[in-house]
DNA sequence: AGCACGCCGACT
DNA sequence: GTCGGCGTGCTC
């Protein structure tokens, strides 16, 4: 075929605006690495500024236009697939992203590149001429202080850091043109490829050995190695110098000689899953879990996209379902996802799989390092595994021939990302379904109200476990009215109610576990004298006490700054307050002389001592109480645990959300489940100032029908979801008059065009408000909240509406961005 | 977004 | 002349 072999190519460096498939040619040299998948550096833009991309397709065009080339291949093979780049193209649509964004959101980190910029003097131009060509320029001269203090070459950073507030980039370019500097950009990888030396003979074992009989030594280190490469053929120097004590530098003399031949091997830098041992029990399943099993297999067999419902309540045996489900997906010849909120909190969960399919699985959580999590990647992409058990961006794990998504624990929040693109992993999973025909369970005690109502109008199967394992029955529910124990005189964070059941249970060596809820995650500061808050200089939020390194931190924008412990303004000693388990412990430990009560928060959970120690520690030594925060409610099941506490169950009922809601109802129904998992009737106090709550009296009573009915009825009145989808357009700069007009022009904007086209969306527009954090990094956020429908037509409105918004001159210092199902 | 280009005033 | 400041328009 004649022609130009043409790339299309999606830019890192394309702004929302301006992205679509940019044109480049492959130059010869290129052409037989370059494929659909593969990343490539390209030129872009009149000053040619470097930018990665990714090639979308190859074509081969009769050369009608000039095209820039492609600079170089960054990938030896693809790194997504059509399906991948699929999936890239939808979530640019659907999240209002680029789509360079979305193909590194799926792509592992230790893929990813970090371009670094150099700059140097160019070979032939001494410091006269140099100085010389900078002329009058401060900006040139100051440069060229940078460089020749450098060796006459320094990293775009730290030119950067030299001229401070100063841009560089003019005196660059200037420099740059005279032919003085060149400037060059490098992409590094993370992460490489692991690889190992592999040693082999390069004889025939006889000859070998031969020739070290010739020899004049005795040799017994290299007459081991080579009597065993004999036999096993080859080994990677490691096993080799392991098995017989040989020294990397007995098989390089081996090398030398001729005797051994050496290659490199790629290895995988976590073994796959250490047999558990014993393999997993045959599992019997009870008359529910069959008939829930039967009615979603029958959909697998079916070979079409559907979604289902597993809704269970705890300890209803959700996981044995799952694993019977496993097998038969496997044995039809097809391969399986299982997302989990957070991996670290269910390890129970992966060394169960592990024992019905060892070897069959790769695991992705946070947990693994980079390389790790780089490996297990491609292991998956090899083929190697047929299961993935991941958290949030295992939704994008290079399965082929998918046939099953699990997506246990599915209202909770921690599946939507909170950074671009701002995905749900329920979405993508769904996405994914429908493209593979596979099917999509969804796992749940508590359901997110839109679940349950497309389980109820029949858009999703529905299927329901209600008895708790062994028939065990429900704990008994006491709310504590903390109301009247204030009237009392008990001014504490312990009722009198809570108090008893602790002392019972401590004097009959039954365990206790006390669940805070609260707002946030961290330790405030304030001063105890004049109560001074020490804020964020670049975000409107206070600062939060770390103790890992003693300093003051901004969990938006990571600024940080030492304590000094001390107030500013009046001198006064700062007081720190915790999530308030600090309080509680204490009170405990007064209450209960002489008892070890355990503390589970941020502050005693660290890297070096993740909390499976905490629990471990809680659950071999007996510990009577247990005193944490949200990680204590979570997916964990223990024996001897009879009573489960908790101290402000209304807290985050009263936040400025509509699913504060069901958030607490979730939070306290998985409470309620932890106590009573052994063979002894289990006790919940829920300490509240609202006990009539009907929120808290349906989470008391575990009846999520209750609160469903209520909640759904609230919904539709209120048109929020499912009755309608939200989005969120945020407007940010660093004035804040000017961002808040920006925002009031933008819904005229909104109004406008909503008002005038007929085919427009309908859609209802709230606001400008404040986001819930106003400033962030120096730069004030307002928003609109639009109500309407989540389809295509709203969707274009939205992406033209980011496109337009920056062309109008008044907006120049404005950027506006979008997102859908915000959660905040 | 990020950058060149073009036009202007200021400085040498 | 030549630099720097700002407004405008394009990116294969």
């Amino acid at each position: 075929m004649e022609g130009v072999l043409t790339a299309k190519v999606a830019l890192a460096e394309a702004a929302y605006a301006i992205d679509k498939p940019y044109d480049y040619a492959v130059p010869p040299a290129l052409c037989g690495g370059a494929a659909p998948g593969v990343r490539v550096m390209v030129p872009f833009g009149r000053g040619n500024r470097r930018s990665e991309g990714i090639i979308l397709a190859l074509s081969r065009n009769p050369a009608a236009r000039s095209l820039k080339s492609l600079t170089a291949l960054l990938d030896e093979a693809p790194v997504l697939d059509e399906a991948g780049l699929r999936i890239a193209l939808w979530m640019r649509d659907r999240y209002f992203c680029t789509l360079y964004d979305a193909v590194k959101a799926m792509l592992p980190a230790g893929l990813w590149f970090s371009l670094k910029d150099t700059v140097k003097v160019a070979g032939g131009v001494d410091r006269e001429a140099a100085y010389g060509a900078a002329a009058r320029s401060e900006g040139a001269r100051r440069l060229l202080d940078v460089l020749y203090a450098n060796g006459g070459e320094a990293d775009w950073s730290a030119v950067s850091l030299a001229f401070g507030e100063d841009d560089p980039g003019p005196a660059v370019r200037l420099l740059a043109k005279k032919n003085i500097l060149l400037s060059e950009t490098h992409a590094l990888r993370g992460v490489r490829d692991k690889m190992e030396s592999v040693v082999s003979l390069a004889l025939p074992a006889e000859e070998a050995l031969g020739l070290l009989e010739s020899g004049k030594r005795a040799a017994p280190l290299r007459r081991a190695s080579v009597q065993l490469l004999a036999q096993a053929g080859s080994l990677s120097v490691k096993e080799l110098c392991y098995f017989t004590g040989a020294s990397p530098a007995t098989v390089k003399g081996l090398e030398k000689a001729g005797v051994v031949a050496l290659s490199a091997r790629e290895v995988f830098r976590r073994p796959l899953r250490p047999e558990s041992g014993q393999p997993g029990k045959p599992i019997v399943l009870s008359r529910e879990q069959e008939a829930a099993f039967e009615g979603i297999s029958a959909l697998i067999s079916r070979g079409e996209p559907a979604a289902a419902l597993l809704r269970g309540v705890t300890g209803s045996g959700k996981t044995l379902v799952y694993i019977r489900l496993l097998e038969r997906v496997l044995a039809r010849g097809k391969t399986a996802l299982v997302l989990v909120p957070e991996i670290a909190l269910t390890p129970q969960l992966v060394s169960i799989f592990s024992s019905y399919f060892p070897g069959r699985i790769a695991v992705l959580h946070s947990s693994l390092r980079v390389g790790e999590r780089y490996d297990e990647w491609k292991r998956i992409r090899a083929g190697l595994v047929d299961i993935v058990v991941g958290t949030r961006s295992a939704v994008f794990a290079p399965l082929k021939n998918l046939g099953l998504v699990v997506l246990d624990e599915e209202q909770e929040y921690s599946y939507k990302s909170e950074n671009n693109p701002r995905y749900h992993a329920r979405d993508i999973a769904k996405y994914r379904c429908a493209r593979d025909n596979a099917v999509l369970l969804l796992g749940s005690a508590t359901p997110a109200v839109e679940t349950a109502y497309f389980a109820e109008t029949g858009l999703y199967r529905s299927f329901l476990l209600s008895s708790r394992y062994n028939d065990r029955p429900l704990p008994r529910v006491i709310l504590a009215d903390m109301r009247r124990e204030l009237k009392e005189g008990n001014g504490g964070v312990i009722s009198s109610v809570l108090r008893e059941e602790l002392e019972e249970n401590i004097r009959s060596g039954r365990q206790s576990i006390l669940f805070l809820n609260r707002r946030g995650n961290s330790r405030m500061v304030a001063c105890g004298e004049c109560g001074w808050v020490p804020e964020c200089p670049r975000c409107s939020v206070p600062l939060t006490y770390h103790s890992a390194n003693g300093r003051l931190m901004c969990h938006y924008c990571g600024h940080s700054e030492k304590d000094t412990g001390r107030c500013p303004d009046c001198g006064g000693l700062v007081k720190y307050i915790g999530a308030g388990t600090q309080k509680v412990q204490e009170e405990l430990e007064a209450l209960f002389p002489g008892v070890e009560i355990l503390r589970m928060d941020t502050d005693t959970v660290s890297p070096s001592r993740p909390h499976e120690v905490l629990l471990d520690r809680f659950v071999k030594e007996k510990i009577p109480v247990l005193v944490g925060t949200q990680m204590v409610a979570k997916g964990l099941d223990f024996e001897n645990v009879t009573l489960v506490g908790v101290i402000n169950a209304d807290l985050s009922l009263y936040v400025d959300n509509f699913r504060a809601r069901e958030r607490t109802f979730s939070l306290l129904t998985q409470v309620v489940g932890r106590a009573g998992r052994g063979d002894r009737e289990g006790r919940a106090v829920l300490q509240t100032f609202t006990p009539d709550n009907d929120v808290i009296r349906f989470a008391a009573a575990q009846d999520y029908e209750g609160f469903y009915d209520s909640e759904i009825a609230l919904r539709r009145i209120r048109g929020f979801p499912p009755f309608s989808d939200l989005f969120t357009l945020t407007v940010s700069g660093r004035d804040e008059t000017e961002t808040l007009r920006g925002c009031r022009n933008l819904r005229g904007m909104l109004e406008k065009t909503l008002g005038a086209n007929p085919g427009a969306p309908e859609l209802l527009v709230l606001g400008p408000a404040p986001a819930p954090v106003l400033k962030v990094n120096n730069r004030y956020r307002y928003r609109l909240t639009l109500m309407g429908k989540n389809d295509r037509k709203t969707r274009e409105w939205i992406g033209w509406l980011l496109r337009t918004f920056r062309n109008e001159k008044q907006n120049r210092n404005l950027s506006l961005f979008a997102d859908s199902d915000s959660l905040e």
